[in-house]
DNA sequence: ACGGTGACGCTCA
DNA sequence: TTGAGCGCCACCG
């Protein structure tokens, strides 16, 4: 399994997310220094090898939706439930759980 | 080396 | 507010 750099960057700040707190593909990638590569952060995490350790189910869409997940993005409710997001109708309640930067809209 | 793909994001209707 | 379309980037075949 070769993990390339920008994978590499993507898990470290992952890992950096807080337990009941989330943060966002585009919050991740600015912090890259690529804010358009927000796309690829999405295929580094759905390629996610560091599975525990990396909480890639903290990571959401920045218009407040859950996104994607390996395993169906109902589980991904789940464990952020578990941890303390409340979320509404697929998408997180309040902004307040944000990490890092904030969303818009 | 080239083109297609996807856990995204933004704009327009 | 919801849905459809186009643009972006890194990775795989």
């Amino acid at each position: 399994m070769t993990v390339t750099n920008f994978q590499k960057r993507v898990y470290r700040l992952t890992a950096l997310i807080p337990r009941g707190r989330v943060a966002t593909y585009l919050a991740l990638a600015k912090a890259l220094g690529q804010p358009g590569a927000s796309r690829a952060v999405g295929n580094a995490l759905h390629n996610n090898p560091y599975a525990p350790q990396v909480p890639c189910h903290r990571v959401i869409r920045s218009d407040g939706t859950i996104g994607g997940f390996a395993g169906g993005a109902a589980k991904k409710i789940a464990l952020l439930k578990k941890e303390g997001v409340s979320i509404k109708t697929g998408r997180i309640s309040s902004t307040e759980y944000l990490y890092g930067f904030k969303i818009k809209r």
